[in-house]
RNA sequence: GCCCCCAUUGUCUAGUGGCCCAGGACGUGGCCCUCUCAAGGCCAAAACACGGGUUCGAAUCCCGUUGGGGGCACCA
């Protein structure tokens, strides 16, 4: 139904306000999709024009976070492309030219109205009940006349002329079409007073003249939709196919993300901001995944996609359009998916910045060495740390009780450990292979369990009480090292 | 207050009139595997908001109610 055969031209317009949150990731990942997947193009543009809510760095950000998550645009700042320039900010003239012809084509009129005027209009309305609208002092100056107060120095906005009457119909593709009486809309101002376009009219002249085919955009747009459309007629051009995607909840339901709830996650270890998630340990794969399946599904059963998966199987007529709770844990679960689906040589290149920022220096060699055991016991990157630092410490801190092993007498332990010394000395080299029988017959002539002897040596050899395999530590910790740490918890024992 | 949108287990969802006394996943509980922790396997509890229609037949269509969300700026 969305014409997916044709290439796609679709652009992603964030303002640069922030860091690049949730929402925003998931509707540039669906651009980049049906881009990618017709061959079309994804156009990234900043709307830039409210000067006092810009933030110079956040353009940056907003980069750096699509490209972590693999999102590339193909025309845009700093890219180029033949529909530019891509910041609003660098568009004021055409925004203002198009005005004008709202204006000459009586579908938009000067308005002279103070903000005091506004305010004191709006509180009466406040009072009485009533919808809150523009009163329509200007609405009906002639155009001859307004022009004489602009050329006496009067300053003026602009505003669109919405009809009085009948009803205004626009179709959205997840929801179908949406009606509404032409008496709740607002005569909207498309220009301010400072000469600058807002919203309503930038993104429709920015979207006709890059020739967007595809709107995709959060539903908190929805009630100024049908104005959107409204606006496109008034200028004759031809609508691109809707798609208001559906909003993020916060983990409770209730509401969508506050800053109050932004910080509440930061504590529990989760972000709705995609730098925040990088640096939690997050990969990219695992997050692309989460957000892909919030509001949309293949079908009834699969789950694990991959960038490339989703560019084949994503598709506009499988969208949801019911708000979605955002579910922290299972992120966390498609993170443990992606980082088990990684090669041993890209997790240790993906881990090796945490350890780093620990103050270790492990190499991309020993990294590689440990990946295999790692990858399943890793929800995020960064708990590579507590789980595998001891293959990095020169010297492992532990208490000495906890060397002794329940049930088990101090002597007792201290014995265990004694004979896996001196088993473990006669040893050629430290292998899974050759130590392991030779622990297991240790256990069977100490009559104690498994349990209680391994435990022990993990604590003595890995300084921790839940660590990765313990044959497979201590071959790559090696020899030396593994007799060296069962001879300083011997003595701890003393 | 006014307008718009939405409504399947705690959460994300499948379901477009009979295949559904509702399928998958996360989470939760139990069991198995097991040197710890994971991972994996098996099992379990858990939902069609309510009320009216339409129909031989409704989670699926219509209306209403309720609930939830969003919007009502010289922000985007």
């Amino acid at each position: 139904m969305a014409e997916l055969n044709l290439p796609a031209r679709v652009r992603f317009a964030p303002s640069p306000t922030g860091h690049l949150h949730l929402g925003g990731a998931r509707t540039a990942l669906y651009d980049f999709l049906i881009a990618k997947q017709t061959g079309g193009t994804f156009i990234l543009r900043i709307e830039d024009t409210d000067t006092k809510r810009y933030i110079p760095e956040a353009e940056d950000e907003l980069i750096k976070g699509l490209r972590w998550l693999g999102i590339e645009f193909d025309e845009g700042p700093g890219k180029g492309g033949p529909y530019g320039p891509y910041r609003q900010s660098e568009r004021k003239e055409i925004y203002f030219e198009f005005a004008e012809k709202l204006i000459n084509s009586g579908n938009a009129f000067y308005c002279f109205c103070t903000a005091e005027h506004l305010s004191k209009v709006r509180e009466v309305q406040q009072k009485n009940k009533e919808p809150i609208h523009y009163d329509g002092t200007c609405r009906d100056l002639s155009v001859e006349e307004a022009r004489k107060r602009i050329a006496a120095g009067e300053t003026y906005i602009i505003r669109f002329r919405t009809p009085k009457t009948g009803t205004t119909t626009v179709r959205d593709h997840l929801r179908g079409d949406i009606t509404v009486d032409n008496r709740v809309l607002d005569d909207s101002i498309l220009v301010k007073s400072d000469g600058w376009a807002l919203y309503h009219l930038a993104a429709m002249v920015d979207d006709h003249l890059m020739k967007i085919t595809h709107v995709i955009r959060g539903s908190e747009w929805l009630p100024s939709f049908p104005l959107h459309g409204l606006i496109c007629r008034a200028f004759g051009w031809q609508e691109p196919v809707w798609i208001h995607l559906s909003l993020f909840l916060k983990p409770s339901g209730k509401g969508k993300m506050s800053k109050r709830e932004s910080a509440e996650a930061i504590k529990d270890g989760y972000s709705i901001f995609v730098k925040d998630l990088e640096d939690l340990g997050y990969t990219p794969e695992g997050v692309v995944n989460w957000i892909a399946l919030m509001g949309w599904s293949y079908d009834d059963h699969t789950e694990f996609f991959t960038l490339e998966d989703l560019i084949d199987k994503f598709n506009l007529d499988r969208l949801n359009p019911s708000p979605a709770a955002i579910n922290f844990t299972k992120l966390d679960h498609f993170n443990g998916l992606h980082i088990r689906n990684l090669s041993d040589e890209e997790l240790a290149i993906r881990t090796k910045p945490f350890f780093e920022s620990a103050g270790y220096a492990p190499s991309l060699t020993k990294l590689t060495q440990i990946a295999p055991i790692l990858k399943e016991r890793l929800p995020t990157l960064d708990e590579v740390v507590e789980i595998a630092g001891f293959f990095f410490k020169d010297i492992i801190l532990y208490e000495a009780e906890d060397l002794i092993a329940k049930g088990l007498s101090k002597e007792q332990c201290a014995k265990v450990i004694e004979q896996a010394y001196e088993t473990l000395t006669n040893l050629p080299e430290m292998t899974k292979d050759l130590a392991e029988p030779l622990l297991r017959n240790l256990v069977e002539s100490s009559g104690y369990s498994a349990r209680q002897v391994f435990g022990i040596l993990r604590v003595a050899i890995t300084g921790q009480k839940v660590s990765p395999p313990l044959f497979e530590s201590m071959e790559i910790i090696g020899k030396e090292t593994v007799l060296e740490r069962l001879m300083k918890a011997r003595k701890l024992l003393k």
